[in-house]
DNA sequence: AAAGCCGTTTGACCGAGATCAAGCCGCGGA
DNA sequence: TCCGCGGCTTGATCTCGGTCAAACGGCTTT
């Protein structure tokens, strides 16, 4: 028995494309692409003239920011079904990338042309109706990122991000998986890795979490949602 | 002799409305009232249902979160002619505020409805374009802000808060006011006044700058610069 | 003119997290 | 099986910026 599958699936898996009819699909993977990179890979850069964006299919990406001294901030990390910097296509007269944008593992990609994507978008007010409720999400995570850079510590950021990456089921105990290096979820959290190391050791000791490599068992949940809300930066085992 | 003024200039000093017909203003303008603020006023607050959006007329409105433990971090100053809390009609079912709105100074703002805007939206590609390209600007803006916060010290951030205020002409000296108290300005940068305080006082001792109150002078804007990209922390006179 | 008040400045001290520097561990290649 | 590399951990130390506290100065009020 044969599952039958809409070659448009993949596209409307993406929140972007989720209400785009067959026909503007139609017309969109016309001037579509496809991009494999290898861990590593660069896929554009900060100040880059940008005249496409990207869905991922498979992998992850990294969008960061360097500083005059190597320092790597990144930005977000992209997951297969996201798209990113169709935002940039906006930005009228010669349109520039705001960040580099680099493969964390091997990745599949598809690339779409801006002026396509713009004359769909011309003639569709649904795709420009949901391009406006996802620039919309992510201006709110941006504004929620900067909240925690700046009122939360380096335990909160840390802690928040454990409980978000478990499924939330009710249960005082889940199991995650980190699916990206360390060093990488500390950039992210603008934290130092030796700082991360740190933190995590932290909680081992409390008896709130527990480390085996990637994996991690989160014992406590209630502990770790009032440490992130009272944030003790005692540490004393 | 009189100068003769369109109803909508003042509309159209907007980024958001700058291509809008005057049709649609007409319609807009239907579901429009006016808010008048004094200065501390709260307009909305954080989490509040979200069914308007706003445009300064006159004054500063301060967009904020507050900490647990009561710090607040001012996310963006709203000048007049700017929109804000347009993006957030999009968040769908129910959408609520991301942040505090509250009045800097006294302030005049025009009130949108949320379903009206909507309605205008839906039937016109230029003002859903317009309304993606200043969503875009502010993506950009967030995104660079994060990187200040992350990869650049307090110094960067006031330095480059200067140069920003000062007029882009060529010269090596340029003079500026702030037009905002400096402790609001202390938390636009995620400074403490304290701190804010000592910077100007490391500056002027360098004689980079020249302070009166709110009056301040750029006596060297290269060594500005420099300054904000090497960013010695040391302090010796 | 004195008294408050509020925003700002200055001083003394402290601490979260960065930096520098070793070790450690798991994994792939020879 | 051993080696070497890269990511992670742990320890020692440093520092930027925060905190607490007090004084200052320009206002408005009485």
């Amino acid at each position: 028995m044969k599952i039958k599958v809409n070659p448009f699936d993949e596209l409307r898996s993406a929140y972007l494309f989720a209400q785009t009819s067959d026909a503007q699909l139609t017309a969109l993977t016309r001037a579509m692409h496809e991009v494999k990179l290898v861990a590593g890979d660069s896929l554009f850069t900060h100040g880059q003239p940008a005249d496409r964006f990207f869905l991922v299919r498979s992998g992850q990406i990294k969008l960061f920011r360097v500083s005059p001294e190597g320092q790597e901030k990144i930005i977000e990390i992209i997951q297969p079904s996201q798209t990113f910097a169709e935002a940039v296509m906006f930005m009228g007269t010669q349109a520039r990338y705001p960040v580099n944008a680099q493969a964390v593992t091997d990745s599949r990609l598809y690339a779409f042309d801006q002026k396509q994507f713009l004359a769909i978008l011309a003639e569709s007010t649904e795709v420009c109706l949901g391009l406006l409720a996802s620039m919309s999400r992510r201006l709110h995570i941006l504004v929620n990122q900067i909240e925690s850079l700046t009122l939360q510590n380096a335990t909160y950021r840390l802690v928040m991000y454990l409980l978000d990456q478990a499924p939330k089921e009710t249960g005082e105990h889940s199991e995650i998986d980190l699916t990206t290096p360390k060093n990488v979820i500390a950039s992210k959290l603008a934290i130092q890795p030796e700082t991360f190391s740190r933190i995590l050791a932290k909680l081992k000791r409390r008896g709130l979490i527990e480390v085996q490599g990637n994996h991690i068992s989160l014992r406590d949940l209630r502990g770790l949602r009032d440490l992130a809300y009272t944030s003790t930066p005692d540490d004393a085992a």
